[in-house]
RNA sequence: GCGGGGGUGCCGGAGUGGUCAAACGGGCAGGGCUUAGGACCCUGUGGCGCAGGCCUACGCGAGUUCGAAACUCGUCCCCCGCACCA
């Protein structure tokens, strides 16, 4: 009696077997070789859905058949939680926001004595950092839990300080100046999920140009330096109450709103008196490059809340400017410079888009269109001196920077929409840190290396190596310090904390020691410590008694880290090769020496929900645990695998998953029954078919499997193998030394993908041992027997024939005689096939008589059509005749099989060609 | 704009020079099994065809080739990332 398939008892007994066993848990062998990989830890601020269930999957497949193939796995776990969004989610909670709570107390189903306290923030992490852990413990995950550990853990702390440290003493990091968005009321910077309105906004930086009017400085903020050239004439806005201000040591006149918004770019302000837009129109300042007289004219559309309030007027390349001027009738030509045409642009563009004053919302569109033009293929015009000739955004650079080298241009921030408003109702300003602390990514030297580690790495898939290349071209200075949130304090600077980012981009060499390090008082792990352990400096005599750390301990770690290191898989989301994934390169080359940089990394893509975008906040989720509740782990397991590859894109549809739920229950009874099966038929030729099948099956899986591709493993060890055990079994009586080798080699085939059913079936099937760590099938290939799959193709082909005939001619058949390929036809066949020329053939005694159907055949033909592996007459008649019985059931007919015709009343016959004989239906 | 990916049947998606009207999965339809079945099995699912065949298809246009879904060029469209944030 086949054991009944009770999914989530078979899983919680193996589950704790393994537990109990300690089968994951590694430590170094050296009798075996390593084999380390791991996933970028979570952020547990909310519950596990089905989308992390596939990231975390992935590399436990990976896991379990590499262990499986021998080698020594390390496949390991932590929580990140450093950062700052739950400080935004307990406040939420403390504040009763009704969609926070809604989401953690309903869709998380957190309890709510346990959601009144979060309010703290570590409350939260550590609460879903605890379901994590059982939810992947739930899924069956090989994970070595011995070397588990928080991001905010002291001991990995003193780690991260480590770090810094070296990467302060190869001035790989430096304080610096940052434009950030800032909230003045809640005192901090803030990221896109703080902001109530704005979230778009980008922050633009302006080039200011100083124009003179006596003493004091007309400044205007223009995104395109390089027009000064084109310059005609100022636009001020009449209506608006100008201030002058002291800014440093100059006196600007700016709009209100921009003396506001220097103070937070670090200008010392002070205003000193105001002046009205309309006293300034008349008058004339002088530009800073050319020492032109610029007139001063006054236009409405000027926005004081926009940069400074002060706008230069380029009518050739402006189709704002070119209009206002036109609408004040004033008499100032256009400047054409950028191209050689003497048209301006700008008076083009408003009359082809039959624009016709100031307040057409057009205008808007074309501005966009002519710089999109100008910016991506314009040059200057040649007479302009030092620049004629530069492509327009090498120019653009080049005017800023002579500008600001001579002290006539300084730089504005402003978003590039307004307003920009906290989550806290205040309005948000974009501020310089002074003291901000980078990691210089920026450095030639630093992104040279990288690069070197990219070259050597294998990216899956790998076309994103390009992308990774690009990315750390790109790379700039990186902020890595914060004021608020849960992490490890700079060391050289304790105001300061380190940005979660930052603190996780070597975290995989810690996993290797954590287990040891973790019962270390943190205060004795200073970086001599993990200068000796990671990098072998210094002498562990010496390290011990400074330290405390016995000497034994000290080089067991030591020994530990050189047992696994380097990091050969690294596994993440798409979204984060373009941060995490590039730092970790970065860091890897500053820190550890080449023959420890990563050897490997797989990008894997997002998640979807019947179709749609998956997103906890919008509770578009289905929960990890419940899936596991409805499914049983095995089966979201080989859902999630088989839905689509690693980095792409998977569906989570309830339906689908649900089918593959019920295929995983035939699995395991089929598997099962054949465990129990007892007869003593013996081989026939469909037995070497299935056993061949599974072969090749097992040669494609594991093919599949080294690339990373789960898919394509699962589509050869689960559908394909499913429906030839179902023809095999519809084909015969199955025999009981068949299934079973095929079982096993099956069950173990299928082991990555559902651990527990397959511990299970492998239990029924007598073994001892657990599957877990069994050997990994590989295929035989004295076991691939082409004649038998030719065979069976035949009989396939032959069935899909004869159901075609059946359909098309409408007869219900008593009789389907079968007419096979005589000899000489199959000789011609092979000699087309070996290329023989028909002259030759026709030379041939034997084919003679058929000149005219052999060049028939060789018309209708084509050589490579013609099938590689040729069975022989008597081969084909023994295995219709073996078939012959399998064929009258399947058809409710008698089958006629005739060697040579002779009884062939609508001749037939002549269709037979080899493998393919002629039928006819009666 | 810059960078990356992609357009195949009713749907998801295989397939990268011939064996493709297209794997596998799903949906739908018919049949079988059955007391019944949402379970399972079989068959069908571009068009035409009273015999295993023919025709038209793989975003659009052109080209290379004996032969293209696949290669080249052009063109249209779609998705993702662009930072100080996990």
């Amino acid at each position: 009696m086949v054991k009944e398939y009770d999914v989530r008892e078979i899983e919680k007994k193996w589950i704790k077997k393994w537990a109990d066993a300690k089968v994951f848990e590694a430590s170094p062998d050296p009798e075996k070789k390593k084999f380390y990989l791991t996933v970028a830890f979570p952020y547990p601020s909310g519950s596990m859905h089905v989308g992390h269930g596939r990231t975390y999957t992935v590399p436990d497949v990976i896991a379990r058949y590499k262990r499986m193939q021998g080698y020594n796995v390390l496949f390991p776990m932590a929580w990140h939680v450093t950062g700052s969004p739950v400080l935004g989610i307990a406040e939420r909670i403390k504040k009763k926001d009704e969609k926070t709570l809604k989401i953690y107390g309903g869709l998380y189903k957190v309890p709510p004595e346990t959601l009144a306290n979060f309010t703290n923030p570590e409350t939260i992490v550590k609460y879903f950092s605890n379901e994590y852990h059982e939810n992947m413990v739930d899924m069956g995950y090989s994970i070595d839990w011995t070397r588990e550990f928080l991001s905010i853990t002291p001991q990995y702390s003193k780690y991260v300080e480590w770090q810094y440290a070296h990467l302060h003493e190869q001035n790989l990091i430096k304080m610096g100046e940052h434009p950030v968005r800032y909230c003045p009321s809640c005192n901090n910077p803030v990221g896109d999920h703080d902001l109530l309105q704005g979230d778009k906004a980008e922050v633009n930086d302006f080039t200011i140009i100083k124009f003179r009017m006596g003493d004091l400085i007309l400044p205007a903020a223009t995104l395109r330096a390089e027009t000064i050239f084109g310059l005609t004439n100022m636009w001020v806005n009449p209506e608006v109450n100008y201030v002058k201000a002291k800014v440093d040591n100059e006196t600007w006149v700016i709009s209100k709103e921009a003396a506001e918004k220097l103070k937070y770019l670090n200008k010392k302000v002070e205003i000193i008196g105001e002046i009205k837009g309309s006293e300034l129109i008349g008058k004339t300042c002088t530009d800073p490059l050319l020492k032109k007289e610029i007139p001063i004219l006054p236009a409405v559309f000027v926005n004081p809340d926009y940069a400074t309030g002060i706008v230069m007027s380029v009518p050739a390349h402006a189709p704002y400017d070119y209009i206002a001027l036109k609408d004040l009738k004033s008499d100032l030509k256009p400047i054409v410079i950028i191209g050689e045409g003497r048209d301006a642009p700008a008076e083009k563009m408003i009359r082809e888009m039959g624009i016709s004053d100031q307040k057409d919302p057009k205008l808007e569109e074309a501005t966009a269109q002519l710089y999109k033009e100008e910016h991506g293929k314009g040059h200057m015009s040649k007479w302009i001196k030092g620049y004629g000739g530069l492509a327009v955004r090498t120019a653009r650079e080049k005017v800023a920077a002579d500008l600001t080298g001579a002290g006539d241009a300084d730089i504005f921030y402003e978003f590039s929409e307004s307003p920009v408003v906290c989550r806290c109702g205040t309005r948000c300003y974009i501020k310089i840190l002074k003291d901000q602390w980078f990691l210089e990514y920026g450095n030639t030297e630093w992104k040279e290396k990288t690069q070197e580690c990219l070259k050597q790495m294998e990216i899956v898939p790998s076309e994103l190596k390009q992308n990774f290349s690009y990315f750390i071209d790109w790379l700039q200075d990186w902020a890595c310090t914060r004021r608020v949130g849960l992490g490890t304090r700079f060391p050289y600077d304790s105001k300061w904390l380190i940005e979660p980012l930052s603190d996780s981009t070597i975290y995989m060499a810690f996993y290797t020691i954590s287990k040891h390090v973790k019962k270390i008082d943190a205060a004795k792990l200073t970086p001599e410590f993990y200068d000796y352990v990671l990098l072998g400096k210094g002498k562990s005599e010496e390290l011990s008694k400074k330290s405390g750390v016995a000497r034994a301990e000290i080089e067991n770690i030591r020994a530990e880290f050189l047992y696994w290191y380097p990091l050969d898989w690294r596994l993440s989301a798409k979204d984060l090769v373009g941060n995490h994934l590039s730092f970790m390169l970065f860091h890897h080359t500053a820190v550890f020496p080449k023959d420890k940089w990563p050897k490997g990394i797989v990008v894997f893509g997002m998640g979807l929900l019947e179709g749609n975008k998956m997103s906890s906040s919008k509770g578009n989720v289905v929960l990890l645990s419940d899936a596991m509740r409805d499914n049983g782990s095995d089966a979201v397991r080989l859902f999630l695998m088989s839905n689509a590859e690693p980095w792409q894109d998977f569906d989570w549809r309830e339906n689908l998953v649900k089918n593959t739920g019920r295929k995983l229950k035939q699995f395991y009874d089929q598997a099962y029954a054949a465990s129990e099966l007892k007869n003593d038929i013996p081989e026939r030729d469909i037995d070497r078919w299935l056993i061949s099948r599974i072969q090749e099956a097992t040669e494609r899986t594991n093919t599949a499997l080294e690339a990373f591709q789960t898919r394509k493993a699962i589509q050869s060890a689960f559908f394909d193998l499913i429906n030839d055990l179902m023809w095999y079994t519809r084909r015969c009586e199955p025999r009981t030394k068949t299934v079973k080798e095929f079982c096993d080699q099956w069950v173990r085939l299928m082991a990555p993908f559902t651990p527990c059913t397959c511990e299970e079936l492998w239990e029924a099937m007598g073994h001892k041992d657990y599957i877990s760590v069994a050997e990994y099938p590989i295929s035989d290939p004295k076991k691939i027997d082409p004649i038998v799959d030719a065979k069976e193709n035949m009989i396939k082909n032959l069935m899909e024939d004869i159901q075609h005939i059946m359909e098309i001619s409408k007869i219900k058949p008593e009789r389907i005689h079968m007419y096979l390929a005589p000899e000489w036809k199959r000789k011609a066949f092979a000699l087309l096939r070996s290329c023989t020329p028909m002259k030759q053939i026709m030379s041939d005694p034997e084919m003679k008589p058929y000149g005219k159907e052999i060049s028939q055949i060789m018309q209708k033909y084509r050589r490579d059509e013609i099938p590689e592996l040729m069975l022989t007459l008597d081969e084909e008649y023994d295995t219709l005749k073996g078939a012959q019985k399998f064929l009258e059931k399947e058809f409710n007919a008698e089958i006629d099989l005739q060697k040579t015709p002779t009884k062939d009343p609508e001749n037939k016959a002549r269709f037979a060609i080899p493998q393919k004989p002629g039928i006819y239906i009666k």
